[in-house]
DNA sequence: AAGGGTGCCAACCGCGTTTAG
DNA sequence: GCTAAACGCGGTTGGCACCCT
């Protein structure tokens, strides 16, 4: 690869900046139809000035409909701060012990909140971290699958919005730690996998609710790049009209919402259909899509919804 | 009330890795 | 096996909101 990196779009030609509705509604209602095989040929298809990769980030980190917004809980910071100390800043890993929560996010977290309150000595430098990476890396798959179920279940239970508890500033000592570890393999014990997508159902439902209803032209400019929660809370509820079975595979996030897995194969020759004709291809559920269209005019007092899925498809 | 400083977070950039031809 | 394209990750930045003086 001598040659160096072409560039992944013509920066000239593609929108920058934060996401107007519009854009997350085209974006969602492409994703929701056809799915994301080709992030690079995305938002020509869909009809976005974007470039591919800032279609892939928009989607992973705010309009995919597992995401969960809100603040961390205290269980949460400290699996931040747990998995930082075994992984180091392996942004992606430690997400994948957070269900819900994307790498960008636990990286500002960590950067703005958690790294602050360690003294110098327990912040791992790059180094270090590497040098123990291979044991810990071991036990941190090891414990990667009860630790999501131990998330689930806070969700479950509603301890999750406990930052102003007297004890939310305090921290882990590696005792504490060690405790917490005992706990969390006890409970995993006593989960099998039935327990644990009920667990997870039961998350996602929860994470439908975090934000109430709001107009959008009724907010401010800075908080329309936030309008995502309001696709995002509509998107959880029709998912819920459409493919309630869809909830089960939080991890799952590349099979698109409406579409089970048994239908990704058909819905891989879609892609490969648009790809080639850069045609758009009827969808096989167009009826739920309208269920799902008028389901968001509701949510979102945007009377045009309709149309602009129409536009883009 | 105004202005400067700080914090926060969404988005971008560039590089390493993976995949396809 | 090689090369180029695409993907994914982690670091960094830009800009808005809030706080303090």
């Amino acid at each position: 690869m001598g040659k160096g990196r072409a560039p992944c779009c013509d920066k000239s030609k593609v929108k920058r900046g934060p996401w107007s509705p519009q854009e997350d509604l085209t974006l969602i209602t492409f994703i929701q139809k056809h799915g994301h095989h080709n992030w690079r040929s995305l938002p020509k298809l869909a009809g976005l000035m974007r470039c591919g990769k800032s279609c892939r980030l928009r989607w992973i980190n705010y309009l995919r409909p597992d995401v969960k917004r809100g603040n961390f809980s205290k269980e949460e910071e400290d699996a931040i701060i747990h998995f930082h100390q075994t992984l180091g800043n392996k942004w992606s890993k430690i997400a994948s012990f957070l269900p819900g929560r994307t790498d960008n996010e636990i990286k500002n977290v960590w950067n703005t909140h958690l790294k602050k309150r360690l003294p110098p000595s327990s912040s791992p430098s790059s180094s270090s971290s590497s040098s123990i990476s291979c044991t810990h890396d071991q036990t941190a798959e090891a414990d990667h699958d009860k630790n999501c179920a131990i998330f689930q279940e806070d969700e479950n239970s509603g301890v999750n919005e406990s930052q102003g508890s007297p004890s939310s500033s305090h921290i882990h000592t590696n005792p504490e730690l060690l405790k917490v570890d005992e706990e969390l393999h006890d409970i995993q014990l006593l989960l099998d996998n039935d327990d644990f997508e009920d667990i997870t159902s039961a998350f996602l439902k929860t994470n439908e609710m975090l934000y109430p209803e709001q107009p959008l032209d009724s907010l401010p400019h800075h908080h329309q790049t936030h309008l995502s929660t309001e696709f995002h809370n509509a998107w959880g509820a029709a998912q819920e009209v459409t493919k309630p079975q869809s909830h089960d595979h939080p991890h799952q996030q590349d099979i698109p919402c409406g579409l089970t897995e048994e239908t990704n194969d058909g819905e891989f020759d879609l892609w490969s259909q648009l790809v080639e004709s850069n045609s758009p291809t009827p969808s096989p559920s167009s009826e739920d899509f309208n269920e799902w269209f008028n389901f968001m005019d509701n949510q979102t007092c945007f009377d045009d919804f309709t149309l602009v899925g129409e536009v883009c498809l």
